[in-house]
RNA sequence: GCCCUGGUAGCUCAACUGGACAGAGCACCUGCCUUCUAAGCAGGGGGUUCCAGGUUCAAGUCCUGGCCAGGGUACCA
């Protein structure tokens, strides 16, 4: 609909040959007195015909061309506005636009034919994941739905490291506690991850393999029976949360197959990096950068962080991704320029990149905060989090928020699980109308007969209408603002149309020309609503 | 010090990315269930959008300078 009226006025303007700006707004009015589209366009003339853009507006408005039957009235208003009037017949079509299109209404084509990889989560396997990493995991897995909802194919992958400090760490964690189990008085040292997860693993291997290790601390089978147990932990929490991933991507490898060595081979010949103090620099300073930054260091004869996530992000290139997007918390916000500036250095177009960094979570209980540390195992986890509210629930309140702002999520609000939840009243809107459905097949009604929907004229039937159409709009806006909240707030909004046409108007009644036209309706509804909470991946109840 | 991100109703947050009178939920009042689910609907009170300037037809939104909160600023990730 957003689109036709567009294309009306791109059409009249050139009736009238004035110059078609790059870009039209054309936007839902926000109250009904403006009618259902607005756009500024004669104020933005206002500067090329240096003419009044009340005056602009009348001649516009006298140009458009009669359209059939899709608007009713246009009008102007005040400063300059022109506000579009639709016919109760437009907003009737919805409905059946809507059936007809099913579970694909609301998808469009923007992405067709290009291939986008969605990094998140990448959380190195040293313990369960907090509710801090719940946010992010649910962020990226919306994006990446959204993303699919505009056609693209899709790609969601993992990235992790099983080589750093802090898993030697967990590995004589897992040592320790193993020492412990079979009779070792030594207390755990400080520093190390102290997690009941680590005592699980560790009884396992006494279990298995008796005290053969009992002097061999920086054997591998701490750490690998910790890294694996933990991964499969992670797993399962992702599974749970209906998060699943393509491909996980292991640092290791990009030491394996020589990418590190190539990109610092590759660094040289450009003259990108300079050895000093025996470490090796890259001159970021030249590449848009503050300052310039440790590549490899001396002091351990190892790579910094930077290196291979310069490699790794060059695999994506290579990968041929037409849009990459790396989802981040805030507190990797100051790694990610180094890492663009080196792929600029190395000639890739990094404006293909995408970097959503997101606000931290903090978790309260009764007001009071909570501070969270795997290493301290004073944190709550994501799988009892989800445990204790459920999936839906997890999943909806990490989204329904701008990723901008920081997150407060309440413990005893959410193990109270009341009416603070707004995902039930949109799930209560799906169960409400598969409840007249069980009473409309009960009756045996069969409102697919003669469908005529031109009954449907009540403030409420022609809003909840006019809303269902929007939903394609919102997931076209998303493309680009990658925001999920948005499919939330939309959602929020339609359920609030269904909540008042169900309470003003009886579908179900003695006349059959309007039962059966507000039965298709509710379907409708049910439809659109299933499709975003869908793109939530958020469930749709048949009951509740 | 410098760099990000926030600051909107008592609380938690929206606001179509510069549009018209800043909107929801919770909380607080008042109504509505013998009819498809009252986890709902209708109505009421509640605001200097942190402060001060600026940009323009138009600023919660953009720019400058403050104040407050969180995060970052490593040869940690």
């Amino acid at each position: 609909m957003i689109n036709k009226v567009m294309k009306i006025l791109i059409k009249t303007l050139q009736k009238l040959e004035i110059p078609v700006p790059e870009h039209i707004l054309v936007e839902r009015s926000r109250t009904s007195e403006h009618g259902h589209f607005a756009t500024n366009l004669a104020m933005v003339l206002t500067k090329v015909l240096r003419k009044n853009p009340m005056i602009i507006a009348e001649e516009i408005v006298n140009a458009i061309e009669p359209e059939e039957d899709f608007i009713q009235k246009v009008e102007v208003k005040k400063p300059g506005f022109i506000n579009f009037f639709l016919t109760e017949n437009t907003l009737q079509n919805v409905v059946l636009n809507v059936l007809e299109r099913n579970e694909n209404f609301g998808k469009s084509e923007l992405g067709k034919g290009k291939k986008v990889q969605v990094e998140f989560v990448s959380a190195n396997p040293t313990g369960p994941l907090t509710v801090g990493h719940g946010r992010q995991a649910v962020l990226g897995d919306c994006i990446a739905r959204i993303l699919e909802w505009n056609g693209y194919e899709v790609e969601r992958e993992y990235y992790y490291n099983d080589a750093g400090r802090q898993m030697r760490i967990l590995g004589l964690s897992t040592y320790h506690r193993y020492k412990q189990i079979l009779g070792s008085q030594d207390p755990m040292p400080e520093d190390y991850y102290q997690g009941e997860y680590i005592r699980d693993i560790a009884q396992k291997i006494a279990e298995e393999q008796g005290d053969k290790y009992i002097n061999d601390p920086d054997n591998d089978i701490f750490k690998n029976s910790a890294e694996k147990a933990v991964f499969e932990d992670i797993e399962a929490t992702l599974r749970n949360l209906d998060i699943h991933f393509d491909r996980y991507y292991n640092e290791r490898t990009l030491y394996e197959d020589g990418r590190i060595e190539k990109v610092l081979e590759d660094f040289k010949k450009i003259d990108a990096i300079y050895e000093k103090d025996g470490a090796i620099w890259f001159k970021g300073t030249e590449f848009g950068v503050d300052t310039d930054r440790v590549l490899w260091k001396s002091v351990i004869n190892e790579a910094t962080y930077r290196l291979p996530d310069i490699a790794y992000h060059r695999t994506k290139f290579e990968r041929g991704y037409d849009k990459i997007i790396d989802v981040f918390g805030a507190d990797h916000h100051a790694t990610y320029p180094d890492v663009l500036a080196g792929l600029k250095a190395l000639n890739y177009e990094t404006n293909r990149i995408n970097v959503i960094i997101h606000q931290f979570v903090t978790l309260t209980r009764g007001g009071e905060k909570v501070k969270m540390s795997t290493r301290k195992a004073n944190f709550v986890t994501l799988d009892e989090l989800a445990d204790i509210v459920g999936k839906d629930v997890v999943r909806y309140f990490f989204i329904m928020r701008n990723a901008n702002s920081h997150l407060d999520f309440d413990l005893e609000l959410a193990v109270t699980e009341g009416d603070e939840n707004p995902v039930f009243y949109l799930q209560y809107a799906t169960a409400r109308i598969s409840s007249i459905f069980r009473k409309a097949d009960k009756l045996g009604i069969d409102y697919q007969k003669a469908i005529d929907l031109s009954v449907l004229v009540t403030v409420e039937e022609l809003n909840l209408m006019y809303t269902l159409a929007e939903f394609g709009e919102v997931v076209e806006t998303c493309e680009k603002s990658l925001e999920p909240q948005q499919i939330a707030n939309y959602l929020q909004k339609l359920a609030t149309a269904f909540h008042k046409f169900y309470s003003e108007c009886v579908v179900i009644s003695s006349d059959e020309k309007i039962t059966h036209a507000r039965l298709l309706l509710a379907k409708a509804t049910r439809i659109v609503l299933v499709n975003g909470l869908q793109m939530l991946g958020v469930s749709a109840p048949e009951k509740m």
